[in-house]
RNA sequence: GCCGAAGUGGCGGAAUAGGCAGACGCGCACGACUCAAAAUCGUGUUCCCUACGGGAAUGAGGGUUCGAUUCCCUCCUUCGGCACCA
């Protein structure tokens, strides 16, 4: 083992290579190091996690993969910071729950095949086969055996399961209606898959349309007032703010004004009930269904040319702010139910269809776009709200809307107007109840959120196990013939429908009540509700007497801490949450809320700053690095090189300091110990050192602040090669510097810290099973404390003082300084004020 | 327009509770080792000044305070989300 070197190396004429290879016998070789420990811990099955009632547990999860075929750097960076934190927890005596799988359905594994034919199942399986190769190098504590892995039959027949105890609990149906429709994925999509101005896809950026179809839908809004209820659950205020602007709850009214031919009952919302006497026309959407009914003849040639532009008219076009508003009459009438007033019924873009009922009351007083529309249109205007001390109604410029009080408004005069929304405005509180008390409209609450459309047109997801009849019309695939699964002989064509539809034979079932022919669905799910449920896949993967096993369930839920990129906030995030609510309600799981503490880490940028991608060719490969410095420097440097939550550019140069920081420890380790000479002053500061750095390495691991927890070990590293160099090596405290050392590495570079921890410090194997060092507070503590004395706010000198003087003595010890002497040139300071500890502050 | 996050050296970033701004690292400069280079080790590295010493500085301006990167107000910039939302 200690063979000496050879160190009579005939002549070095003889080829730098030899020379360099003789070094490295003893010098530090990631490669071999690693692997040998990588294999090791897996024959030993030591991160496998089992119901352990003697331990508390914790189950971390971070958000898998879509199994692309290639690890990214990106990947190390989403998954390495949780991991140091789950090995971390671990050590502190949790029993530890880290799992993996992959997310797998999905539309790039399918749009491949329409170019190459290759089939998604054989393509995904590969591309999953390689990547957990590559994510094996990482050296992080995942237990493979939970691997989950959401297109295996095994897995979807559980999302089928799902589908259908929502269906029986009424959270599923079927509608037909507008929906967001992408031309490239050739699908329609849910609507927080359409992001940013233009309305463009969340996957591949292509714009989207509105098509009108039959699709599926799961019953969110029912919950949406819960979905805004954070209570009990750590989240980010980020992620929270999102998810709540999102739903975006709106308190008002709603109001039921009479058409005055044929008397239809036109529902409208408002969150400004107390304008309602300021009413004096309405507004459709051109889409309203009402329209082509209450159109008096005479402005049907109008209407319809009206409705013809503004269904040519994107959304985008349409929802310019910007634009000038434009409509037209219908003819029409309604009553406004407060007043019983004639006011006319207008059409015009500015009414949305998809907000709200579609159509609304129209107070060119007080709503800016009904002012704006009032005055194109002339038609009437008038003030119901009086800003407070003015005596008359104002003559109107724009559309007033501050605080003031009721005017025009019958018996409801004179109250109060605040800008406060909802009932804690005085004049909306009162409207309501009278309104309420009048049978015409009634207290209520409008969400922009929508109900979750799942349907896909596409191959590559998991089927949606509902049968129709011509009879019975839509029925769940019995239990027992679960799970439908995806037939392999398909044809690889964008038409824009499911391959499911154009195979000859697949949809051609029979009809579970009266087993006479029917068809199946041949649109799949969305893959967001794959992933909203595989963190109880986790819990059983292997288990088929249900989704996961109860026992399992009992121990291992709540996820402790979720981990994941921010930009799953308003899709995955939100439909988990929903989901996990509804199997609460069906009584398949328990509790409010599936994941207790959420953290999220941002991105990591090409080293030009952009987004990485393949075609700016800015990637970054981990496999090239792990080749060339080891996993634990990459690991080290995945932690170290930017704040976690925030992200950053890459910087190829900056790894080298990692991998320098790795190299000096293993040198600090494995160097000969020189006579250990050290004054016990030196061996005390030591030990300071090193109990100060496991505090806030401590801490730091509990706050998710990665960065400087590798900071503060180049720190300790380098201060115990200077108490080497002052003679301490070999002391009791250089044995415990070594060993709490090296356990604080553990979560960071596993394997340098295990080689090291049993074949150079003789300890027994694993490191990585002991138990986290425990803070001495009292060797934390300096014995004499250097303070800095400021006169009048600048720092002039710094006085040294024992750490437990007192404030006087701290006092004294600063005036007494030269320094300050001469600054107070024989006066009296004016205050001094001592900070304990810290500081000392001259006012002259 | 509304909501949210962030602005600190050439760069990534530090800074328990309002108390020495710039830890740690990259880069750069100089030095040692080397025939030389790389690696390694050491020293220095916010800016300005007539450099012993002093002044300025945490996006800008103001406020509170003995003292502000930190608290308050106004504004600017960047990023993210939402948006004729009734």
């Amino acid at each position: 083992m200690t063979d000496k070197p050879k160190a009579i190396v005939p002549l070095k004429t003889k080829k730098a290579a030899e020379s360099a290879s003789t070094r490295q016998d003893k010098s530090y070789q990631p490669q071999a190091l690693e692997k040998k420990w990588q294999e090791k811990w897996e024959a030993d099955k030591l991160y496998r996690a089992v119901i352990d009632n003697s331990k508390p547990k914790h189950y971390a999860l971070t958000m898998l993969p879509y199994p692309s075929g290639d690890l990214h750097i990106g990947h190390w960076f989403s998954m390495i910071p949780p991991d140091t934190r789950a090995r971390f927890m671990r050590m502190r005596g949790y029993n530890v729950m880290f799992p993996m799988g992959f997310d797998a359905f999905g539309l790039p594994a399918e749009n491949a095949a329409i170019k190459d034919g290759i089939h998604p199942m054989k393509r995904t399986f590969q591309n999953i086969d390689r990547m957990r190769t590559q994510m094996k190098t990482m050296g992080a504590m995942f237990d493979w055996e939970r691997e989950a892995i959401s297109a295996d039959p095994s897995y979807y027949k559980w999302t089928e399961w799902f589908f259908i105890q929502l269906y029986k609990a009424g959270l599923a149906y079927r509608k037909m209606s507008a929906v967001d429709w992408c031309p490239n994925c050739n699908t329609t999509l849910a609507r927080e898959q359409v992001w940013g101005d233009d309305r463009h896809c969340e996957r591949c950026g292509t714009p989207v349309i509105k098509k009108d179809l039959e699709q599926w839908f799961f019953k969110a809004t029912k919950y949406a007032d819960e979905l805004l209820n954070f209570d009990g659950i750590d989240w980010p205020e980020r992620v929270k703010t999102l998810q709540t602007n999102w739903i975006d709850r709106s308190e008002g009214a709603s109001v039921i004004f009479k058409t005055e031919i044929g008397s239809h009952n036109v529902e409208i919302f408002t969150t400004r009930p107390d304008t309602l006497w300021g009413a004096t026309f309405m507004v459709f959407s051109p889409e309203h269904p009402l329209v082509d009914e209450i159109t008096t003849p005479e402005n049907k040639a109008a209407v319809n040319e009206y409705k013809a532009q503004a269904a040519r008219q994107t959304d985008i076009q349409r929802g310019a702010v910007d634009k000038e508003k434009t409509g037209v009459f219908t003819g029409a009438y309604a009553i406004n139910p407060v007043n019983q007033a004639r006011i006319p019924i207008w059409i015009a873009d500015y009414v949305m269809m998809s907000y709200g009922t579609g159509a609304i009351m129209a107070v060119p007083a007080h709503d800016e776009r009904d002012f704006a529309f009032a005055r194109k249109y002339e038609l009437p205007i008038i003030p119901v709200i009086q800003p407070e001390g003015q005596s008359e109604a104002p003559v109107l410029e724009s559309a007033y809307v501050g605080p003031g009080i009721m005017i025009n408004s019958g018996m409801l005069n004179g109250t109060k107007v605040n800008t406060e929304k909802g009932r804690k405005n005085p004049s909306i509180a009162a409207v309501l109840d009278w309104l309420t008390q009048q049978g015409i409209g009634k207290e209520s609450v409008n969400y922009r959120y929508r109900d979750w459309l799942i349907s896909r047109q596409r191959y590559w997801g998991a089927p949606i196990p509902m049968v129709h009849c011509e009879i019975h019309g839509w029925n769940p695939v019995p239990d027992d013939q679960l799970p439908v699964t995806l037939p392999e002989d398909v044809e690889w064509k964008p038409t824009g429908e499911s391959p499911l539809k154009l195979h000859p034979t697949w949809k051609h079932t029979t009809c579970p009540v009266c087993n006479g022919p029917a068809t199946r669905e041949t649109d799949t799910m969305d893959t967001f509700m794959c992933s909203s449920w595989y963190h109880l896949r986790y819990l059983s993967p292997k288990y088929d007497k249900g989704p996961f096993d109860e026992a399992e369930y009992n121990y291992w839920m709540p996820v402790d801490t979720y981990t994941g990129g921010i930009e799953h906030a308003t899709m995955h995030l939100l439909y988990t949450r929903f989901f996990h609510k509804a199997l609460r309600d069906i009584g398949l799981t328990e509790g409010h809320e599936p994941m207790l503490q959420l953290r999220n880490q941002g991105m990591v940028l090409g080293e030009d700053g952009d987004k990485m991608s393949k075609s700016k060719g800015n990637v970054i490969a981990p496999d090239v690095l792990v080749n060339r410095y080891g996993a634990d420097t990459v690991r080290a440097y995945i932690l170290f090189f930017a704040r976690w939550e925030m992200g950053a550019p890459w910087d190829s140069q900056g790894i080298e300091g990692s991998a320098r920081w790795v190299r000096r420890v293993w040198t600090l380790f494995t160097d000969p110990t020189p006579p250990t000479t050290a004054s016990e002053e030196t061996k005390k500061n030591l030990r300071r050192k090193v109990h100060q750095t496991l505090k806030r390495v401590t801490r730091d691991f509990e706050n998710f602040e990665f960065n400087t927890i590798v900071s503060s070990l180049m720190e300790l590293m380098n201060e115990m090669y200077k108490a080497r160099e002052a003679g301490a090596a070999g002391s009791d405290e250089w044995q415990e510097a070594q060993e709490i050392y090296l356990k604080m590495m553990a979560p960071v570079t596993p394997h340098i810290a295990e080689e090291l921890w049993t074949n150079h410090l003789g300890k027994p194997y694993s490191i990585h099973q002991q138990g986290w060092p425990v803070v001495d507070e009292a060797a934390t503590r300096e014995d004499s404390i250097e303070i800095p004395v400021q006169i009048n706010g600048k720092v002039r000198d710094k006085v040294i003082v024992p750490a437990e003087a007192t404030e006087d003595e701290i006092k004294s010890a600063a005036l007494a300084s030269e320094t300050v002497r001469k600054y107070l040139e024989g006066k009296e300071p004016r205050k001094v004020i001592v900070a304990k500890g810290r500081l000392v502050s001259i006012v002259l």
